[in-house]
DNA sequence: CATCTTGTTACGTT
DNA sequence: AAACGTAACAAGAT
């Protein structure tokens, strides 16, 4: 389920407990999104512990917590954070609840395809400093994505724009959400766009980065009707510009959506 | 019952 | 050595 605006709405869920101490810590030991984090290690330095400050970079999260400990969390397909009371039961699918005076902090998730990470240390862990730039930063340039179109050239463009080492966040609706803004058709290869169509494809990265977070993540809102977003969801969606029928096929392993309007196949040779 | 899924990774092939 | 495609992970929705 979630990308990056979704994953910044549910790290703002958690935001309810900041400032305040874990009292009582449950974690289902054995569930798998756990990856080798000893549950046990983890209720015992948690508990008392204060929580400090979170932030969220692409589909990643970080809890700080003081004496130096940072509870990492990726929520997968499905997993979702949450609050509840302070007598809240766990559910089937918690795997981990942090519970303080006035309330609980939820992680749920049900196909466990999400992750547990826990690290001990001054600073941020390593994982989280190897982060490649947000989209939303300086430091995401177009000579980034030129480079990343050049180095994975041979790829449909839709498969390297989900690629987490570069594009930090996107997901399956916003790659197509993008592509469809840029008029460039999932399955050209990366190589072959022009260098205005690069540039092109940056302004889009960053259009619907800015927009995914401005309409979804402070109340997992939809994006105005405009978008592709509402129309590309079941079999029949058309497009919202001038209502043709909307394309359909798997692309990088993943369900894509286009407008062959919008988005010829034909390789454009020049702006 | 069959098929689908907003994600990642291990593994085999090119 | 990189880059690329696919299966697998698990459970719920349609």
């Amino acid at each position: 389920m979630p990308e990056l605006a979704e994953v910044e709405y549910y790290r703002r869920q958690w935001d309810a407990g900041m400032g305040e101490r874990i009292r009582r810590v449950f974690v289902r030991t054995q569930a798998r999104v756990l990856r080798g984090v000893e549950g046990q290690r983890l209720t015992t330095l948690l508990c008392g512990r204060l929580l400090h400050a979170s932030s969220a970079h692409g589909k990643q999260m970080l809890f700080r917590f003081d004496r130096e400990l940072s509870l990492g969390v990726h929520l997968g397909m499905t997993g979702s954070l949450s609050v509840h009371g302070p007598g809240y039961d766990p559910a089937r699918h918690d795997h981990l609840v942090l519970f303080q005076a006035r309330r609980a902090l939820v992680f749920s998730d049900p196909r466990q395809f999400g992750r547990i990470r826990f690290d001990e240390g001054p600073g941020d862990p390593r994982w989280w400093r190897e982060l490649p730039p947000p989209l939303i930063s300086r430091g995401f340039t177009p000579a980034l994505v030129r480079e990343w179109l050049a180095r994975h050239r041979r790829a449909p463009i839709k498969a390297v724009l989900l690629d987490q080492n570069r594009f930090p966040g996107l997901g399956n609706w916003m790659a197509d959400e993008i592509l469809w803004r840029a008029g460039l058709h999932p399955q050209r290869m990366a190589g072959s766009l022009a260098a205005s169509e690069a540039a092109e494809l940056w302004r889009c990265i960053r259009f619907v980065t800015r927009g995914a977070l401005r309409y979804v993540a402070p109340a997992f809102g939809d994006p105005p009707r405009h978008w592709l977003f509402l129309h590309r969801w079941h079999r029949g969606g058309r497009c919202p510009k001038h209502r043709r029928p909307l394309g359909r096929a798997t692309v990088g392993g993943r369900t894509t959506v286009w407008c062959d309007r919008c988005q010829p196949r034909r390789e454009t040779l020049l702006a």
